[in-house]
DNA sequence: CGGCAAAATGTAATCCGTTACATTTTTTAA
DNA sequence: TTAAAAAATGTAACGGATTACATTTTGCCG
């Protein structure tokens, strides 16, 4: 591959015009100018990004830590990253993390040796933390250059991208209280997560607002596949008195709810009702569709880009607490609740 | 951030004492290398990779094309890249492309301007194409840095991983002719596409095995979404003459095309048999349940990478064509032929 | 045409780690 | 003990683009 001074050679000119030529073409007299580019056209030069990137310090790279891009919801608010960082010329650096700590330092680890400018987290955890800091010693408490996104720190140190998990989760449960259901049961995801801790409250709060005693037995664990949604649901049907509505914390646990409930021999959302949380597309076309929270997923990445680049790039003082809206999309899984919920026959 | 010459100077050695130290400890003697990791951990160094790879001119990083991430089939195959990548040590730089040339082309212009080794395309199209190639007036024509796999062109110039689509889409007919149907439709995806392309010809390789002769209203045009195969069902419900069974090019499709079928208050599979293709995690929970062919997704970026990066190190002469394995999963939506199929009351 | 400012161009340092080659120290064998 | 071989360490060039600073050229006015 030729370099820059091949063409200042073919050029007949200075390594510093061609440059010029290319970086600050006003400071190169017409005629010079012409020349370079008709010797970096005849080169086929193309600079050589890693020796810019070397010495600017700059890769403009990010690289994103992601519990598992096959999920369908982090998969759209990656899409949105890409978006925008294709938008501002940066890269993205996909880490697949599996939710491992471990994974996620390696990951970090890049941040710190120069591979990546940036980091963007979609968990509640802080990669640099077994990692030796940045020198905090500075003047100011200097923001990590990370970015925290979807399910996020309490006290992150650093800007952060969420939903009012609490007030959707509260939404969704007064929409089932109005439908008329007493037993609401919750399928959860880790107990550890803010994230379901935030939405565990919301529903809480719903319920108490409402006058329904919160019942221990109806909140079941899960871990946002499919599979785990099956068998929470499972789990709720077995209780001596089943819940008449299932409010799930992803649209993959409501969808294998929902399978569980059919199998059952029960009917949604005649004899239970579903809800699910995030809008993927299967959830439209689930048998019933799914009643949902709709999340901006792709404005997720595409905001938490954004921050990550201003933050970077110097242009926050201060880390900003962005808070995205969240829409509750009714549809068929959710209806009035039965007068009596029958046994299940399998 | 400390470098190597401030190390040199905290162990008052050479800098090449101290990059042997960390490449190659079995140069130095054992108290050198003492004094040289006890200043490495004073200074809190990192080696600058950005500085290793200028050096280098290996950047350790593979750029992904994907048309598009939300794909949950293409979601498990950047899956299994990512694992069989940081095996390696090398990152993955997320290029989402819609399907664009020209998008396609920018990231493929990293490969050429050294911001990455080589490349993985999931579409049949070559992004090097609109670029200068590299020089190819080399004295061997040179395999380009880049694997082709899922969707493959017919002259790939590089190594393939592929599924045998056309024995596949035979094996998926053959089930269903086997269960009596006769009238059995596609919903395929883009026309140009080679995938699509041999899925079409397996079929009809089926068909014609079978005696069946081949009706071109039975085939019916999708792009992959959910959306598409609900609106080609309908379709394919609203002809004089409906078939019995609905071979869909995806999953997806194919659940689409079930709810569609649904709503036109038909059963699946009593009224109309459903088969997908790729056994996405929501097949096994569809209802019904979905028959499907089982491509080992997460395989397909496993060997994809390792190829690339085979090729990459000098390690491959010619380029290899690798053919994955397919698995035919029978599943509940796919039944015996009825007698007649109702007419459609929607 | 002299003289000065402005514009254009050139020179060389710089970013940081690696490594060929040179030099010094230690070990080994005679 | 000494020469030669082996081991350890040091010096400095290198990779490619950018850019501060130096130098040359151009343009303009008196």
């Amino acid at each position: 591959m030729s370099n820059i001074r091949e063409v200042a050679r073919l050029a007949e000119v200075s390594v510093a015009t061609v440059s010029r030529t290319l970086q600050q073409p006003d400071l190169v007299s017409l005629k010079t100018r012409n020349k370079v580019l008709a010797a970096v056209k005849a080169a086929g030069y193309k600079p050589n990004l890693m020796a810019v990137r070397f010495r600017s310090g700059k890769t403009h790279n990010l690289v994103v830590l992601v519990p598992t891009v096959a999920n369908v919801f982090f998969a759209r608010v990656i899409s949105g990253m890409q978006e925008a960082a294709h938008e501002k010329q940066y890269a993205l650096l996909l880490g697949n993390t599996l939710g491992d700590d471990e994974m996620e330092a390696a990951y970090a680890r890049m941040v710190q040796t120069s591979q990546a400018d940036g980091l963007i987290q979609l968990r509640a955890h802080n990669p640099f933390d077994a990692l030796q800091q940045p020198d905090s010693a500075d003047d100011n408490p200097a923001l990590l250059p990370m970015v925290n996104a979807c399910e996020v720190l309490d006290k992150a140190p650093c800007p952060t991208v969420v939903l009012d998990n609490r007030a959707a989760a509260s939404a969704m449960t007064e929409h089932l209280l109005a439908l008329g259901h007493r037993r609401i049961a919750m399928i959860k995801g880790p107990a550890r997560s803010p994230l379901t801790r935030d939405r565990v409250a919301g529903y809480r709060d719903a319920l108490q607002a409402a006058g329904v005693s919160f019942a221990a037995e109806l909140l079941s664990p899960g871990n946002f596949s499919l599979q785990s949604g099956f068998d929470a649901a499972g789990d709720l049907l077995a209780l001596p008195n089943p819940p008449t509505a299932i409010f799930c914390e992803n649209d993959e646990m409501a969808i294998g709810a929902i399978q569980r409930i059919k199998q059952s021999g029960l009917r949604v959302p005649a004899d239970i009702s579903v809800a699910g949380f995030d809008d993927i597309s299967f959830a439209a076309f689930a048998d019933p569709p799914l009643t949902t929270i709709a999340q901006p997923a792709e404005e997720f990445g595409r905001t938490a880009v954004r921050l990550l680049i201003d933050t970077l790039e110097g242009r926050l003082s201060k880390a900003p607490k962005v808070i995205l809206p969240f829409e509750l999309i009714t549809r068929a899984s959710t209806g009035p609740a039965p007068a009596a919920v029958p046994t299940p026959n399998d």
